[in-house]
DNA sequence: TATGAATGAGTTTTCATTCAT
DNA sequence: TATGAATGAAAACTCATTCAT
């Protein structure tokens, strides 16, 4: 019998439905300020529902943030080029350009995260994720003199930059002028001997 | 001796005891989280005095908010020191050293920001005044060799990451053990000769 | 005989009976006088089933006066007699008598209809109606001597004076004394040859 | 000393401005939909002074019923002409021009009389003394034929059907058209040898 | 006579959650 | 699995009234 719960199954279940809802209207007004009852409402399904798959609205929550890929692969794969320059380009574009996909997550996450241990811990997470991914992708270039932990830290600002871009800033205008400044500032130092 | 009940500053009004309370609150609990019943009984006012302040609690928030003043002075003040690293130091330890006075309202407006405008534009503004007030500091270092729009960006990344820290990742691990290598990056950059 | 603790009619449902609870408080009190938690009291619900099934205490006083069958037919059914006279005085009497079944609403309706355009429209409904049905009544009359417009005009009058006399006045004496003398002047008008 | 405290100076005191000002308010909104802090605000007197003048909101209520003249003199004043018709016509069309003087105080009594004595025995007064004063004005005509008793009952008709048009379906269209039928209606019975 | 901050009970409304079907 | 009425505690907000000045 293969009647195992599917729960990322890609044909969307009302399961998923009411996850992929709850997503939205998280990132778009708050976990505190979006009820389930408008979940259910937008989801299309009765309100009762929300209840059977979650006992609690945390736990609608919780497999919001966790029911989701995490970044790390699709910035690998994205970082082509052989330079640091290029490559760090390239990882800045993608994350520019993943933010209709992930955008909603990390804004819930970073927002919740004060006061729940399990978010918090998944903002770690994610922060670590991408922190490290950007690390081996410009470790592995190259023209990189650097030691690895220059190189970690390096990875750490730039996705401190775009995740608070991302989360608070990026209402303000288009990120990606910046984003030039940012890359040379850190080519520099990952290319040149340390002093 | 005068065992007044006076828990708060003997020149707050009310008003200002209610602002205090709110801002501590929100930024312990966020602000959809937190009642303006709790607000009244932990600043030791009658419920309606926060209504006869504030015609709604978003308007606490945005004086929460806007009735402060700017870190810049007190950081700029903060930054003793002739080199680059010196000043560095000196401003990013005062920003950690800060977090009891300010940490709270920069708490409160990145995770507010989301779908409030006026927030959302205070968030720029905090962030616009902390780069600009270290690429100040930073600029005026005996030993700085570089271009003002590259001071500029390593200002950004420097604010970027504490802000990040400070609201969502502090939780996390103390952030001084990191900042230190963050300094030798920004360092690095801004005294070497651009290639 | 069974006790049980059916104080509405055994098939009205919960939002039933708060509609009628709402009605009977809304004629005692005014809409704005009655709160919806005495409604709910009053009727023997939480508060809550309230603003499950009305959004709105608004929606609410809509329900009321909407759901409401228009009076006509029992107006009419209740002229019997062939004389203008006789049939006016059926239905002048008929009005009174409906007093308990009616009233409520007309008050309500009349009451409210300041400043809200859905009530106003089913105050000049409500009064459109009880006027073509007196006239309908007074035009079957075998003595009627007279052109619609006449008939339609006294029917008008007749409302007039009852309406005021429920909505604002019937606090004051009983009506049934003055109704005489309007009778006999109308039914005067109606049986003489204009001149 | 003159200083007697003139309640009714054509020289508008601060106590005349709560007392008009309250009057608009309790006629647009109704009585309980109309705050004193705003009749206050929209007097342009600070709130305290309200109280200062008026014990309670009732007693100002009160105020705004009483400290009206009655519309009986501007009434009788303009019945010119010497039949019927003419009178009935010229104190019609009175009452409609009075709409914008005294309309709120009427609109006002009739809606707060239910349930308060004081002004539901205003309502009566307003409606005798405009019933007196039309039947006046018509027993004074030269071709009335009729008995007091249904001159009282022709005046009344009139009254109550231009006082429901005033309070609720005046908003619904102008009452001026249906206006000239029913004094038709009326003049023939009052210029008649009853049968 | 005037002022405006202060008070707290009351109001409408929201909402996570339960439960019988 | 699914449904939607039901529940009651708590939320934001209102307001007549008081009072020290």
């Amino acid at each position: 019998m293969t009647a195992s719960p599917q729960h990322h199954s890609s044909r969307s279940t009302k399961r998923q439905v009411i996850i992929d809802t709850a997503e939205r209207l998280f990132a778009e007004h708050g976990y505190d300020a979006t009820s389930t009852a408008r979940i259910a409402t937008e989801a299309g399904v009765p309100s009762g529902l929300v209840f059977y798959h979650f006992a609690t609205k945390l736990d609608l929550l919780l497999a919001v943030v966790q029911e989701r890929p995490a970044p790390s692969e699709v910035l690998r794969s994205a970082a082509r080029g052989r330079t640091v320059r290029q490559r760090l380009r390239a990882v800045v574009a993608k994350m520019a350009e993943e933010l209709e996909n992930d955008r909603a997550v990390r804004i819930i996450v970073f927002r919740e995260a004060q006061g729940r241990p399990e978010i918090a811990s998944r903002a770690a997470e994610m922060f670590a994720d991408a922190s490290a991914t950007v690390a081996d992708v410009l470790a592995d270039a190259d023209d990189v003199v650097a030691d690895r932990a220059r190189v970690q830290t390096a990875a750490e600002l730039v996705v401190s930059r775009v995740f608070l871009d991302t989360v608070a800033l990026g209402q303000l205008e288009p990120a990606t002028k910046r984003h030039a400044a940012m890359i040379d500032l850190i080519v520099e130092t990952l290319t040149s001997t340390p002093g």
